[in-house]
DNA sequence: TAATATTATATATATTGTATAGATATTATG
DNA sequence: CATAATATCTATACAATATATATAATATTA
């Protein structure tokens, strides 16, 4: 296989997962007023109880200021709460809402559903898949990291 | 492994995926002023000598309506030509200029020989990022497909 | 203690990619 | 000829991201 062939695969089927992902997702956390990245931040919260911005910013991967904003949303939104830290005042905290636990908890639960039907008895499909993303994720790091 | 947990393993890495390829073709093909998918266009342009509109927006998946935007912003800077066809005038084929042959040539280069590096002597790490992409994909078609 | 630097969050704005609805023009079909 | 199907175009909206700057609190250091 060429580079150039590798590299055009890669580019398609990272975009074509990529609305497939949203189009599995979609239909479920749209009718709660969700977005794609909104249902992550509160899977994560959901998951590591303890989160302030910037915690949630590094373990999203996303940039603070994003994380900021769509906290700002969902706060609005009534599915987190933003507490100030009184010892430092810099930091906020972000908890879930009674409604927010509620509705990630429906979500996760139509979406193990969903996945658990296809997943049973292949884990070694899963471990394969995963081994693929964080080693195309190695290749494309350490590409970045000669320049 | 549990569906959660997958789900949220695939999430963050598919983003972090494309934003490393962003930074991997980035600095590259801004020096052109072309973005991700123009460059997309003219790749697959070089290797399929003939297309229209449609039967672009078909193999690199991706809306007409979009395509036919970007073909319209490729043309203005001179890096392809919209050829209407005498025989079906809906149609409109499209093809790389001078300019922008030698523009996704250079480009080619560039990218293959940085992949080719990392790729030698290890197809079989190529084949398991493939593979693994794709049966990803068939998952989540399959997900989508009971509903 | 005053000056400076760092940290955490917030706000505003621009860009990219995508989706969608509707318009237009052309061709095919009954 | 009327209508349906096709191919493209236009306009618009939105999500996600990036970036630059602002603000306020805290830490450092001279």
């Amino acid at each position: 296989m060429e580079a150039t062939e590798f590299k055009n695969i890669v580019f398609d089927y990272t975009r074509k997962i990529n609305e497939n992902l949203n189009s599995v997702f979609s239909p479920a956390i749209e009718s709660c007023g969700l977005t794609m990245m909104q249902t992550r931040i509160l899977m994560e919260l959901y998951n590591c109880d303890s989160h302030t911005i910037g915690s949630l910013a590094e373990s999203i991967c996303s940039a603070g200021a994003n994380i900021s904003a769509m906290c700002k949303r969902l706060e609005g939104q009534g599915y987190i709460e933003r507490i100030r830290n009184r010892k430092d005042e810099r930091v906020v905290f972000v908890v879930l809402t009674k409604q927010g636990k509620e509705t990630i908890l429906e979500i996760e639960r139509i979406f193990s559903e969903r996945f658990s039907v296809h997943l049973e008895g292949k884990e070694e499909i899963f471990e394969g898949i995963i081994l693929g993303l964080q080693k195309l994720n190695e290749l494309l790091i350490a590409i970045k990291s000669i320049e």
